[in-house]
DNA sequence: GTGCGGGTTCAAGTTGACTTGAAGTCAAAG
DNA sequence: CTTTGACTTCAAGTCAACTTGAACCCGCAC
């Protein structure tokens, strides 16, 4: 029977993610250097977690070097490591909030924009100074 | 007195880019080249007005290159131009707001990590597999 | 044996939107 | 006359997150 562990290829497979891409975060020290047989990777259930909590934060807009600080905090998965987590959601929430805001002042701007009859650009409320106002 | 035209320097002032990104923009299309004075660049209120759609586009989520294709069919600002705008507003709306969604989902996320108590982040709901759906 | 489909390394390329650096010009101020 | 500051060109560097390419190994099916 074969053994429980994935070559690179599988795990790939399983996280969605190319066999490239898991070289990749080992290389820049977010995946740790994993057994090997024969000269090829394997990996246990606890890449897949990784893999998953990277993909999970990476969409919550986590850079991968805050990715990196959260899981360099992990081994064991403690309470520090749930302090750094919350430490980096307190600070990305703000940026995350003036995002959707700005979005959405975007998404106002396009959907007057496909409804748009003026005859020419040049004198159409869109472009004023006014029309989408910054939030930087 | 003064003409009315400006250096790059007082163009970047006042539209607050850099005088580099101005050449950029020049140099891939998306400003038309300005007369000379002596070897060097001045502008007179259209740029101005191209720098603010370009700024406005931009930060709609627009790319440059489709900011071009827009400014393309301005020379005249007419209707041909409204109609590109329209088009390119209907094509980027449904982006937008899928890019809303999933961003308000990780905000949630992000609220409860901030108020996360778990003792680890091995059992921590917040890395389950249904704790932030995948959008994309 | 030969081909196939994996795997391996390392370096270099990709994308978008710029910025930076080096080396030079030019006009006005002191 | 020299310095200062803003301008000029062109090439090259930056950033993030990967991907791609070249050249190689390795076991298995035919």
């Amino acid at each position: 029977m074969p053994d429980d562990l994935l070559t690179i290829g599988e795990l790939a497979h399983r996280t969605g993610r190319r066999a490239s891409s898991i070289r990749y975060y080992e290389e820049i020290g977010l995946l740790p250097e994993p057994v090997r047989m024969g000269g090829q990777r394997r990996y246990d259930s606890g890449a897949v977690r990784t893999l998953t909590v990277i993909d999970t934060a990476q969409r919550a807009g986590l850079a991968l070097d805050e990715i990196r600080s959260l899981l360099d905090a992990v081994p064991g998965g403690d309470a520090a490591a749930v302090e750094q987590l919350r430490r980096i959601a307190e600070r990305k929430l703000p940026q995350l909030i003036a995002m959707i805001e700005r979005a959405a002042l975007v998404r106002q701007w396009l959907e007057s924009a496909a409804r748009c009859e003026c005859p020419s650009l040049d004198d159409c409320v869109l472009f004023g100074d006014a029309a989408l106002p910054a939030v930087r």
